[in-house]
DNA sequence: TAGATTGTTAATCGATTAACAATC
DNA sequence: TAGATTGTTAATCGATTAACAATC
């Protein structure tokens, strides 16, 4: 199992790689693609044999088949739905800026506690009370889902979630969740980020 | 100087003595704030030890002179501004989100390209033309800055308000800003993150 | 004093970086 | 072949964890 920053590299690579339109097509060295994505060229080399492919000495590697084994690794194997917990200010502007970006991982729920935002339709996207976390997320097959809730509620709706089978969590509720193991989270709270930011800014 | 993982967690030690309202005066032992913040209980001590604070092998540590010695180290010693750019779905999602959380650390500034959105006021908040970050950033004394900006414009956003004397960033921006050696910067690219975690969310 | 906790050092772990032999 | 690059191993670095002497 390869590890969250290993991940995260290969997802640049491949965003690396389409955007460099100069040459989608052709070979590329690994010290290329390093100045392309900002990381040290045996470090690309590692992450590339981590996946499996490999390159040659004299031509490097070619473009349009790594980004193939780049695809195999990154994207899901068929489209995958995303549930979305808490549609407030943050909930919201992700929704918007999300839907549509990626045709393999879509927001495919909503749910929230306030019965002025159930059962509608907000940006294309059904909305239901949290008590149906439940029995939406199975039949819609959700593994992942994100929570834009207030602090005091996240916990709740994560063990909801959970419970449901989702298996991977992106939290922008303010607190520490408490969760199995194998659960994979990532913690995005703002206000954290920024008093963390203004820290090091004040340095210097 | 103290590392972000160090900061991060100072910040989180905080924040898990203000919500233990059981008891907000008196002492705390290394391992009970542990369990609060959800780390090892020797890491709380190198922690604290890191602030300059020091406890009793007997009583442990003073609630209050830690809540002070942590503010102190976190708190900008006077209420700091903050400038968000791009005022699109996440900029104003952040940017409802956060008005009026922080005492001491506020949006000031808006930026933005599009002529509708700018010399307006959203928010409780006045919106400037990004040609105007290099006269109202030194003017309000900015350090701290949110891009929330397509990606094509982010480097050039970032360039301006480095230039403009901003020295740390949190950029939504799905693309790795170059900037110079000691600005602080944190990349929150969602559809970067959920892809991350519906990759581990598939493993299992 | 006895004992639990603190401050601090040593051991461990993991990831990154540097070095280099293998390769086309 | 000569040479630049790849694959892979060794060295380095840093952070976390474990251990323990000092302390009240």
């Amino acid at each position: 199992m390869i590890n969250p920053k290993v991940i995260e590299r290969l997802i640049l690579y491949r965003r690396s790689l389409l955007m460099d339109g100069e040459a989608r097509s052709g070979q590329i060295y690994s010290h290329e693609m390093a100045v392309l994505a900002g990381v040290s060229a045996p470090q690309v080399r590692r992450d590339v044999m981590a996946i499996g492919y490999s390159g040659s000495p004299i031509t490097g590697y070619d473009r349009q088949a790594l980004l193939r084994a780049l695809g195999e690794m990154i994207d899901p194997p068929e489209p995958e739905s995303v549930a979305l917990v808490g549609v407030g200010d943050i909930g919201r502007g992700i929704l918007h800026y999300f839907q549509g970006r990626r045709p393999r991982l879509a927001i495919a729920a909503l749910f929230d506690k306030d019965p002025d935002k159930v059962n509608r339709v907000i940006h294309g996207c059904r909305s239901y009370p949290v008590e149906e976390i439940a029995r939406v997320v199975p039949s819609l097959k959700i593994r992942v889902a994100i929570i834009s809730v207030p602090g005091f509620a996240a916990q709740d709706v994560a063990d909801r979630l959970v419970n449901a089978g989702v298996r991977g969590i992106l939290n922008y509720a303010p607190i520490r969740l408490k969760l199995p193991e194998g659960i994979y989270i990532e913690n995005r709270d703002v206000i954290l980020s920024l008093e963390k930011i203004a820290y090091f800014a004040r340095q210097t």
